[in-house]
DNA sequence: TCTTGATACTGCCCTTTGCAGTATCTCGGC
DNA sequence: GCCGAGATACTGCAAAGGGCAGTATCAAGA
């Protein structure tokens, strides 16, 4: 019967892990994802209203529906399977990173522009890190507010949050050491006797 | 007319990219997306074959059908229009980078499952990391040959590796990093102590 | 009472993936 | 000269996912 079920995806046990937490209605899964799945695993809200159906047809979650006066509402629980389902995809071999940059597609094509071009799209890159490192510092600090309703899970929290803090700093300091570097550049193809070698073994 | 175009993607203007430096056959552009446009825009093979047909059919790019033996295959050429289109696609503001990252999705969950699987997904992050740095290592080498089909890119090329290798390296660092946090847990929602605000704030 | 924003979805079209399938060509070993 | 392995050169199809528009209802404040 398992077999009539569409095969699961990282994205539904993504969701499964959420609902291991608490039960949640759909959109409150939606802002929660966009809150601290969506640094790692972004999903448009479409998806997640679609996903918890498939859990529920695999036996994985329940789903009760409820109403606020004439407006329904589905509310999603985990069940025993689903915490085994789980537990056992913790064990499986993870997919290799992706990393999807349109910002260095512009960069690794800046030959087909002008340097002006190539400036302004490190600033971007730049710039738009920064703000996300606001929004990194905004969320941490909302951790530890007293109160926090995962506190049990701020260790873990700890664990992914130091990484995208370091991501985005990364990011800044690239564009900015990439901003030095093409200062003195002629074109995106005269670097002016730039020794590109001492860039990669610094 | 160019209204019965098929709309264009940033992995039409990718592979426009491309064609600007040189024609390419299809097989080969499958390739040369693999080994370096690949660590910023992954897109499969399959998909590779589709996108050229888009270009030409909006005239951004010419496509000549040879043969070898019986055997066809067909070589896709930019045209004046393309490398117009290429020039004012640079100006567009770039999408925000997408990290996809499914072992961080375990380690955000870990708390599903037993402190030893956390451990193995951070010891995977870490060992494959290494072998993509080895990748890029072998690929900068590669570079450094004299005869380097494109050397004149070779400026350009190194901001984006110097990119991609200290990303890896910060994979690398954290899985280290976040390992020795972890080796005193008693699971992973019992970090028997641990200061998490220290992470965060270092 | 009215407006604004939050809640709670569905439909549709397109992009992209993943996998299987179908050929032909080249080169080296025997 | 024959054979097999690997490189070359694609196509078809189903399903995942993205983006956007559209449709309601509810809650709270001016």
């Amino acid at each position: 019967m398992a077999d009539r079920s569409p095969a699961l995806t990282t994205t539904s046990y993504a969701l499964l892990g959420l609902l291991a937490l608490r039960p949640w209605t759909t959109y409150e899964l939606t802002k929660q994802v966009q809150r601290s799945l969506g640094w790692f695993w972004p999903r448009t809200e479409r998806k997640l209203y679609d996903e918890p159906k498939k859990l529920v047809a695999a036996g994985l979650a329940s789903a009760i529906e409820q109403r606020t006066g004439k407006r329904p509402r589905t509310v999603y629980a985990i069940t025993a399977a689903g915490r085994r389902a789980m537990r056992a995809w913790l064990d499986e071999p993870p997919a290799p990173p992706v990393l999807e940059m349109e910002s260095m597609v512009k960069v690794f094509f800046a030959d087909s522009g002008t340097i002006d071009q190539l400036r302004a799209t490190l600033d971007e890159v730049r710039t738009s890190a920064e703000q996300r490192l606001e929004q990194l510092e905004r969320m941490i600090d909302e951790d530890e507010q007293p109160g926090y309703e995962f506190a049990g899970r701020l260790p873990i929290n700890a664990l992914g949050l130091r990484f995208h803090v370091d991501h985005e700093r990364h990011l800044v300091e690239w564009a900015t050491w990439a901003q030095e570097q093409v200062s003195a550049w002629r074109s995106p193809v005269d670097a002016a006797g730039w020794d590109w070698r001492a860039a990669l073994r610094p």
